[in-house]
DNA sequence: CAATCCCGCCAAATG
DNA sequence: CATTTGGCGGGATTG
């Protein structure tokens, strides 16, 4: 009993069986947005998210955390979150970005201290590191907490407050996966065996904040290791998506590949959705001379001896809700392009590009 | 082999 | 007490 379902012993099919992309939580979430943004919806229901993307709950949680600590999205109540859109992400960062700077009491004022390669600005606790039931350094709620929420301190939603802090704060643009556990960890002395444990939920962050453009998975230039890039608000106009079409509705459920882990589905048999709509209507792309290699200003002044000369960087001010994927990674772009079908299909719905009527 | 991270058990919060 | 939230880490997948 509750034998951990036969590993579809022998995946003699070569090509097919389980595919663990389907089911990440980046897809998910993306699912997720493409589900509640269109306009009109102003609540969001646990359960219902989560029949109508074919989900446990639990995986619900983890996306609505996140988020929430963007700003997107905002618990109201039990089993209830209230919808507030990609607009209001600038204000979210923002306060980050402040609240982040607030805490940094410590400054360091190394002055010889060279890192070699990179550096890491510090963040959260500077004194105390071991259990002392004092104020507990970074917490949105100062005084009056008396609750034990040592669950807060580690909570994904926290975790996700200091990664963003990190980036928000600093004027660093890419911070390497090791550093930022590090980071993340408690600032000095990293566990080596607690790092490995962090670095799982912080997989888990960077998939959702790549879903939404606002960092993107890579490696450092020089190292191959593994690092994120802050995108931010980069790349994003006001250039459509007036957004006040219709408030209909469609019956667009996008559900997750229904696959477990563990079973693989024995009725394909090629289940090539072959579109009859061409798809490639490539947008943008009008101008080849396009590089994005590092923004309009990225404001990458590695000059750290002097810092302190944080003038306000970016304009997030005028964020549309415009969202639009880009992924550069060819992994994630191959895995999109089954995807970006079902996408597109909305996605032109709401952007009016195509007064599509699917019905 | 190492990096990535899905799945879901089961314990804290709530109601 | 029933439910809702969500740590946490085994171990499957991928690179």
């Amino acid at each position: 009993m509750a034998a951990p379902a036969a590993p579809q012993s022998g995946p003699s099919t070569r090509k097919h069986g389980y595919s663990r992309k389907q089911k990440s939580l980046g897809l998910l979430c993306s699912n997720f947005l493409g589900l509640y943004n269109r306009d009109g919806v102003t609540s969001i229901g646990l359960d219902d998210a989560a029949s109508r993307l074919g989900v446990e709950r639990r995986r619900i949680y983890d996306i609505v955390n996140v988020l929430e600590s963007v700003g997107v999205l905002a618990r109201k109540a039990k089993n209830q979150y209230s919808w507030k859109g990609f607009g209001a992400i600038p204000n979210a960062l923002q306060e980050l970005r402040e609240e982040g700077l607030r805490e940094n009491c410590i400054n360091f004022a190394g002055n010889d201290d060279a890192k070699v390669s990179d550096d890491e600005d510090d963040e959260e606790r500077c004194g105390s590191q071991l259990n002392d039931k004092s104020n507990p350094t970074v917490n949105p709620q100062p005084p009056a907490d008396q609750k034990p929420d040592n669950r807060r301190e580690k909570s994904l939603a926290l975790l996700t407050q200091n990664f963003v802090k990190l980036f928000v704060c600093s004027a660093e643009e890419m911070i390497s996966l090791d550093d930022v556990a590090k980071l993340l960890l408690g600032d000095a002395q990293s566990a080596s065996a607690m790092r490995t444990a962090k670095v799982r939920r912080i997989y888990d962050i960077a998939n959702v904040l790549s879903s939404m453009n606002l960092i993107e998975k890579t490696h450092t230039p020089d190292t191959r290791k593994p690092a994120f890039k802050w995108l931010g608000l980069r790349g994003k106009e006001e250039n459509l998506v007036p957004n006040e079409s219709r408030k209909r509705a469609f019956g667009t459920d996008i559900t997750n590949v229904i696959s477990k882990r563990g079973k693989l589905e024995s009725s394909i048999g090629g289940e090539l959705d072959a579109q009859k709509q061409r798809q490639h209507d490539l947008e943008d792309s009008k101008d080849g001379s396009k590089s994005y290699q590092f923004g309009p200003f990225a404001p990458v002044t590695i000059a750290r001896p002097g810092n302190s000369n944080m003038r306000r960087v970016h304009d997030w001010e005028k964020l549309t809700s415009t969202y639009r994927p880009q992924y550069q990674n060819q992994a994630l772009k191959d895995l999109f392009s089954h995807y970006m079908e079902a996408w597109k299909s909305w996605y032109s719905e709401v952007a009016g590009k195509n007064p599509i009527r699917i019905s």
